[in-house]
DNA sequence: CAAGTTTGGCTAACGCTATTAGCTTTAAGC
DNA sequence: GCTTAAAGCTAATAGCGTTAGCCAAACTTG
C-alpha cells in the first residue's frame, strides 16, 4: 500500500471543501476518508477526533474570512473600506457555507487556541476599518461587536436561508450597509428621538 | 406497564428543556426518553424522526421569542419600543440557548409549515416596532431583514460566547441599540460621508 | 357492561457512526 | 543496510437513530 501523504492540514482542507459541498453537519469520518482514498481509521493518525477536526475547520474559515476581509479594504478607508469589508465578509460566506457554519458555535479553548488567534485576526481586520469613523476610544470594542453581530447575523440568516430571501438580497445587504454607515457616524449615546 | 401519556407537544417541550441544559447537539432521542420515563421507541409513536423533534423545537423557540417580543413592545412605540425588543429578544436567546440554537439552519419546508408561521409571527413584531420609524415603504423589508440580522448575530454569538465577553456585554448591547436606533432615523439612503 | 379496535408502550434487531487496538508496511535516519 | 517511527490497514467495540413486531391499556360501540 503506498502512502498517501497525508498530514493534518490536507485532511482538514478535504473536510472543509467537503462541508461546502454536502453542509458541515453531514461531514462524516468516512466520507472525509473516501475523499482523501484512504479507509477511515487512517484519518486518526493526523487527528484527534471529529469535534478536533471541525475545531480545524473553523480555524480554517476563520482565517480565510479575515484575510478575504483584510485584502478587500486594502488602501480604502471610511464609507468606502465599510462597503468593502461588508461585501468581502458576506461574499466568503456564500462560497463557503459549509465551513463557515463550523464556526457557530465553536468555542476557543484558550488564548492559545489557533481559534482564538483566528479571531484576532478578523477583530483586526474590522477594527481598521472602523478606525476610519469618529469612534470615541472606550467605544471602539462596543462597535465591534456590534457590526460583527450585523454581518455574522446576515450571513448566517442568508446562508440557512433564514427569510425567503426573494431575489432581491443584494438591495436588502446594500441597504444594510448604509445602516451600519448611519450607525457609526453620528456617535451621540444616549440621543433619544 | 401504565401509559406515560405523551403526545407530541410533551415530547418537543421535554426535548427543549434538555437542548437549554445541555446543549443542543448533545439532545439524543435516548437522553429525551429517559427523561419521560419512557425506552427510546416509544418516542417514535409521536414523532417521526429526530429531525423531525430538531424542527419542532425551533418552531417552538421561534413562536416563544415572537411572543416575548410582542408582550415586551406593547404599549411602547419609537425607540423605547426598539429599546425593548433588543432586550426581549437578547434575553430570551440567553435564557433558552439550546432550543434558539435550533433555529439556526433550520428551513421551512413550505408556506404551511408551523415554523414559517412562526417565522411570520416574529417578522410581525419586529414590523410593529420598526412602523414608528419614517421608514420609506419599499425599504421596510431591507430594513427588517437588517434589524433581523444584527439581533440574531448578536444573540448567537454571544450565546456561543464567539469573542470573550469580558462581562460588559450589557453596556455593548446598549451601545448596539443605540447604533440601530441611528441607523433607522436617518433614512436617507446613499448618503456618502 | 362486553367485545372489538385503536393507541402507546415494550423488546429485539439492523445499519451507520466514531473510535480503539493491534498488525504490517513504508519511508526516513544513521 | 539496519533500525525505528510513522502511516496505512483489518478487526472489533460502543453508542446512536430507526424499524419491526408483540402486547397491554384505553377508548368505542353495541
Amino acid at each position: 500500500m503506498p502512502r498517501a501523504g497525508l498530514n493534518q492540514a490536507t485532511v482538514v482542507a478535504a473536510a472543509a471543501a467537503l462541508a461546502d459541498e454536502i453542509g458541515y453537519s453531514a461531514v462524516t469520518m468516512g466520507l472525509v476518508a473516501e475523499r482523501l482514498g484512504v479507509r477511515t481509521p487512517s484519518l486518526y493518525k493526523h487527528i484527534g477526533s471529529l469535534a478536533e477536526l471541525g475545531h480545524g475547520i473553523a480555524t480554517l474559515a476563520m482565517t480565510e474570512a479575515a484575510d478575504a476581509i483584510r485584502d478587500a479594504v486594502s488602501g480604502l478607508s471610511g464609507r468606502d473600506a465599510l462597503d468593502a469589508m461588508c461585501r468581502a465578509y458576506r461574499d466568503y460566506v456564500l462560497k463557503h457555507p459549509g465551513r463557515y457554519s463550523a464556526t457557530t458555535g465553536e468555542p476557543a479553548t484558550g488564548p492559545d487556541d489557533p481559534l482564538a488567534l483566528a479571531g484576532e485576526r478578523a477583530i483586526g481586520a474590522i477594527s481598521a476599518v472602523l478606525r476610519g469613523y469618529r469612534i470615541p476610544a472606550g467605544e471602539m470594542d462596543h462597535a465591534l461587536r456590534t457590526v460583527r453581530s450585523l454581518l455574522h447575523g446576515f450571513a448566517t440568516l442568508q446562508a440557512a436561508n433564514g427569510f425567503q430571501w426573494d431575489a432581491d438580497a443584494e438591495e436588502s445587504f446594500t441597504w444594510l450597509i448604509d445602516f451600519a454607515h448611519r450607525g457609526l457616524t453620528s456617535t451621540s449615546p444616549g440621543s433619544r428621538s
